[in-house]
DNA sequence: CAATATGGTGTCACAACTACACTAATGTCA
DNA sequence: TGACATTAGTGTAGTTGTGACACCATATTG
């Protein structure tokens, strides 16, 4: 009945310049100080998992109410030099919008494209490409690219969240045609301009 | 900083009587004693969660090198009233020829149907729930099936597996197509005998 | 008003899936 | 030994879903 220290890391996600990004915080502490790492900590006594993950990414990130779901626990003996210690893995994702407001902990809250990301602290990496796996599978099944959207979007920026998430382009009218009939967008009564034709907005529906 | 305490969970699912089935053992320590209980026990300092998992696994029934994966992990506050402890839970399959050869720990292993389990300690209902869905998604994306089946089987008896996993009953013939189509079973050179016309055995393949 | 930039649309071929009913091979029992 | 019970094994037609593909529409800018 050995106690083990417990620690919850987030994989935040957000789409920018068509690219999917992490966040990544520069440690202040030792070990791996000033390198990159997962935004975390350790977990309370008092709460629960997922309390403690939506903790932790305000408190380093400042960034609230987001989509935060339970990816997979890491806990291979040597993965931190400290000791042991066990880490329960989030992701959560986030539209572009919200300001990366630093809380007490960290400094230098970052964003990184993935397939282009700095060298990581302690078992980070294999966690952030874990959850780049489950992130497109899951966009397969669900309809989770909504929530690295804000309120009201075009059609061609949905496009281009799943094409960053699958790293593969899609056809425009399949697309299209794919989400339409799915009913899971309503249009609204406003349009986006741009460079080009303004685009009709939509919102997530049901 | 504080440290926790931290437990593997299994739940172990084979096929019986063409019902999912997950074993439980009663348990001889307090809280629940004498409740049904999944196996499970303490993450000793030293060892993987995997190895844990594996472990407590063989220990508590006997089961050796099966398939095994990591759920989910469970730590709301309450879950354990001897205090704060967090449980990474597993899910393993076996074919349902093992004998359950109970070790030191635990004894009183027993198969029961997911749809008909008694009274749970702790929150574990809840963690074979989860399971139920997972092997369920599972099902439909990989090849999970011929974990439950011998090394030799029927075509019949897969989609039997598929019909208690689901929970629904498929069309023969179709789910004979599929199968074959996808290549990944090869008919062996034996039959197996039954109240009617003799089986082509498959194996699996790839 | 021409040029540029982005939004928005339809069809056809092919693949995948559903629904559906009979014959084949064996064992049993009268 | 032949009728019966039991399980194995097979094909087709209609429908739905998916991928490939090119042009016109609407706005802005100089």
């Amino acid at each position: 009945m050995t106690k083990l220290l417990v620690t919850v890391d987030i994989v935040l996600f957000t789409i920018r310049e068509r690219q999917l990004h992490v966040l990544l915080i520069r440690r202040l502490a030792l070990p791996f100080r000033g390198g990159y790492a997962l935004p975390g900590g350790f977990v309370a006594e008092n709460e629960s998992l997922d309390e403690a993950a939506a903790r932790e990414l305000c408190e380093e990130t400042g960034v609230k109410k987001v989509y935060l779901e339970q990816l997979y626990t890491f806990g291979a003996p040597g993965r931190d030099p400290r000791g042991r210690v066990v880490t329960i893995a989030y992701y959560a994702l986030v539209p572009n919008i919200q300001t990366l407001h630093s809380g007490t902990d960290a400094t230098d809250a970052a964003w990184f494209p993935v397939d282009d990301l700095p060298k990581l602290a302690f078992d980070h990496r294999e966690i952030i490409d874990y959850a780049c796996n489950r992130i497109r599978n899951k966009l397969n099944y669900t309809n989770v690219g909504f929530e690295l959207l804000p309120d009201k979007f075009t059609l061609t920026e949905l496009q281009s969240v799943h094409e960053a998430i699958s790293g593969e382009s899609l056809d425009k009218r399949n697309f299209r045609r794919k989400i339409l009939q799915q009913g899971i967008v309503k249009p609204t009564k406003e349009r986006q301009s741009s460079d080009g034709r303004p685009a009709q907005l939509y919102r997530f529906s049901k």
